[in-house]
DNA sequence: TATTGTTATACTCTATAACTATA
DNA sequence: TATAGTTATAGAGTATAACAATA
């Protein structure tokens, strides 16, 4: 079967990457990445292209190139999610002037951005059971301020 | 020249992602991968080999899929990472049982394994500076909690 | 039957370079 | 000169399936 791959971290070893600030972070944001995209399954949507509607949802008129500053993604990588969620109808290109063009959703990508909350809520909640709300704001926040240099 | 790619976040753009544990875990793990990337320059050693270094340093004797399951590296990942450890004489198979081997540094590898420790102390230090010591554990061990339950 | 190590393969995300066209 | 969008391409990391050898 070959199943049963990686439990956490078999006894008896000692991970000297534990205390390392990075390494707890690529465990953990891998591990919340994996049951994103499960949780997405069945709207055909990468976690990438779900940040996307949902910041084209809150920022109607917003450019591609804007989308990727916002989000950590290069323009370069930008340019097919763009034309998946054009493609798809999800969003609707309006020229703004004459290089760049304006992003916003067509009703069915207001749909599905709804649809994508909602499945986005039960995810991150399922990570967040022993913590308050104001815990879980002072976590997030003190994440942020790992990147907040950017360096 | 093209450069300049995203800073953090456009003003005037609302940021629904923000408040996301997921997305926070994203960005700064990327962040702190690329910078370790850096730190590692020269060395010809990718995050994952130095990882796997450290750890065989720690355990003289532990097996490929050991280390897989401490460090979240499929086995069938692992594969090209102790190989090349071994090919540049970093470590020393001795079989084990049959179908597996024991790995432990030689020393050149010992030699890696310390320059490594203190180019990740540098690293670190960069994304920690305005924590105290128990602040970090403490932030460290929170970020441990998210996927401990691996789900 | 289960595990170790291996190969092949595919997908996602990230990165650079280079090009067109607009500003 | 700089920016927007695009294409091509390469490199990481992650994932599954399948196989041989061994336990």
């Amino acid at each position: 079967m070959d199943s049963a791959e990686h439990a956490s971290a078999p006894a008896g070893i000692i991970n000297p990457l534990e205390e390392r600030l990075g390494y707890q972070l690529r465990r953990a944001s891998t591990v919340m990445q994996a049951d994103l995209t499960k949780a997405l399954s069945g709207l055909s949507l990468r976690p990438h292209e779900a940040s996307a509607l949902l910041l084209i949802e809150k920022n109607p008129g917003i450019t591609q190139s804007e989308i990727g500053r916002s989000l950590g993604i290069k323009r370069a990588n930008m340019a097919p999610i763009a034309a998946m969620l054009s493609n798809r109808h999800l969003v609707e290109r309006s020229r703004f002037d004459g290089r760049s063009q304006g992003l916003r959703l067509s009703p069915e990508g207001e749909a599905l951005a709804h649809t994508v909350h909602k499945r986005m809520n039960v995810h991150e909640a399922r990570f967040l059971p022993e913590l308050s709300p104001s815990e879980r704001v002072a976590l997030t926040s003190a994440i942020a301020k790992v990147w907040a240099d950017e360096d």
